[in-house]
RNA sequence: GGUACUCUGGCAGAACGGUUAUGCGUGAGCCUGCAAAGCUUAUACAAGGGGGUUCGACUCCCUCGGGUACCUCCA
């Protein structure tokens, strides 16, 4: 597999012959996550259930940053301690998540789990020259870190010239960045240089290296990331072992709606309860797999509709694979070889999940073709389904499972409508598939049969 | 202002230096008792503006313009 770096700005190749290791910037937990966060974070999803897939072992650690002054600044607003918040919102990370179909990452590790493995980091740092404590904290000397800016693509000098750098008498250099912030406001905890606790970026490569090692496969986060998060990791991690930190930069675009950027400000947070709550986690993953990852996306209820109408396609898909039964099907074992070979090398090729998603729904209408011909074969159907069940399993999208009770119950309201059309009783056989379409039934008569489909409930629908 | 990314048909979104993307939408048809769903078929002949390289550019280069993100410990 190969993925654009974000560092050489070029296309590197990732080793699946041994197990990847990734690492994933996540949440600061101050507050609910929204749909920026979901598309960086189904993108991986979607990476590592591929690679898996494959049989390659994946180790995959997400962080949370449980510090930060954002957090702390809830937690007084709400008169809470900094640890309800996190605790909160980390809570409420996994119900979203879990929501979305997304698999739990090998460990989540947080930063306050963390401190003396940061303080440890630190202190090696300073032994190295690479950072200096002043009566504020411990600052990383951005000069002594000749390749700073590479990732970003930044110059030093120019970012000096910048408008926003806060003026503190005791730092070298106005570049340099927090490493260790001496306080006494809570959380606090003991080090060497006093009372205090970790700036935001060590966390994140204390953390990575004692997980993943020194130079692990993939290291991944939204674009907005690159400066100055991922840069100064790279100049605190890299002064730190001496060696290359990841081997693969790789940055989710971010996500605008309505042509806006989503911002509190303009009060357009999408939070992920919101859209679950109107579309339902498959057709938000569609959408989030909808552009190739280092785009933006815009969310818009133009682009989530279309999804939806592709999802309907997918789900009457699998319930004509259910019921198919037609005599002589059509081979097309070829067909469906290489649309399952069109689907392995998008993917392979830069992530293009755009791409993915149109061999999977050439599948989808593939199949569908064949229901509408009647030529749904049983020995067809096995081919099908199978790559289907894959596909389906690699984007992490999900038909709801009816219960065997369920079936009968309906199976015997299609005989007994089956019966009143028959007998041309047709205002009773409308009674009957109102019934069902009360409970989310729709029927599709065929000519032999009347099948029944499932639909997902969807709110914005209406 | 700087840096990075980006600009393709009504919308979304690909490939490729010379050939139809594809999907949604829209029109027509099939199926149906009627719907719904699904299927078939038709439809866009597009490349932000301007230059250049080339026999030929959507694809390479320059330039102008629009958009998005970031520009530091924190609004």
């Amino acid at each position: 597999m190969k993925i654009l770096d974000t560092l050489s700005k070029l296309e590197q190749g990732v080793d699946t012959s041994k197990k990847v290791k990734i690492y994933l910037c996540g949440v600061t937990v101050y507050d609910e996550s929204h749909i920026g966060h979901a598309r960086t974070i189904i993108v991986f999803d979607v990476l590592r259930k591929y690679l898996e897939s494959k049989g390659t072992e994946i180790e995959f650690i997400q962080n949370f940053t449980d510090v930060d002054d954002k957090i702390i600044n809830r937690a007084s607003l709400e008169n809470k301690s900094a640890e309800q918040i996190s605790n909160k919102y980390i809570e409420n990370y996994f119900t979203d998540f879990d929501g979305l179909n997304v698999k739990r990452a090998t460990n989540y590790p947080k930063a306050t789990e963390h401190i003396s493995d940061i303080i440890q980091f630190i202190e090696k740092l300073i032994e190295k020259e690479m950072a200096y404590s002043t009566k504020n904290g411990v600052y990383f000397s951005v000069s002594k870190f000749s390749d700073y800016g590479k990732l970003s693509k930044k110059k030093i000098d120019e970012l000096q010239s910048g408008a926003r750098i806060e003026i503190d008498e005791e730092k070298k250099d106005p570049l340099d960045f927090a490493v260790w912030k001496l306080s006494d406001t809570d959380p606090t905890w003991d080090s060497p240089w006093g009372k205090g606790r970790p700036g935001w970026h060590i966390e994140c490569s204390a953390m990575s290296i004692k997980y993943l090692g020194e130079n692990f496969d993939i290291h991944g986060g939204g674009r907005d990331l690159i400066f100055p998060h991922h840069e100064n990791e790279i100049a605190q991690s890299e002064s730190y072992t001496g060696n290359q930190f990841a081997k693969i930069w790789m940055h989710v675009g971010m996500v605008t709606i309505e042509g806006e950027k989503m911002s509190k400000s303009i009060g357009n947070v999408k939070s992920i309860k919101h859209v679950i709550d109107n579309w339902g986690p498959n057709i938000i993953r569609l959408f989030c797999l909808s552009g190739h990852y280092s785009k933006p996306i815009d969310y818009s209820e133009e682009l989530l509709k279309e999804n939806l109408i592709k999802w309907r396609q997918v789900e009457t898909c699998h319930y004509e694979l259910i019921h198919a039964n037609n005599e002589n099907g059509e081979n097309i074992d070829e067909l469906i070889k290489k649309i399952s070979n069109d689907f392995d090398c998008a993917l392979e090729d830069d992530f293009n999940t755009h791409l993915a998603l149109s061999s999977f729904f050439q599948l989808v209408k593939e199949s569908n073709r064949l229901a509408a011909d009647e030529k749904l074969g049983k020995e067809n159907v096995g081919t099908i389904k199978t790559e289907l069940k894959r596909m389906l399993q690699i984007l992490g999208l999900k038909i709801p499972e009816i219960s065997n009770q369920e079936k009968n119950e309906i199976d015997e309201l299609i005989k007994n409508r089956e019966k009143a059309r028959t007998e041309k009783k047709y205002q009773d056989a409308d009674i009957i598939r109102d019934k069902l379409n009360e409970m989310n039934i729709e029927l599709l008569d065929h000519k032999g049969q009347t099948i029944w489909m499932r639909k997902e409930k969807i709110k914005a629908e209406k």
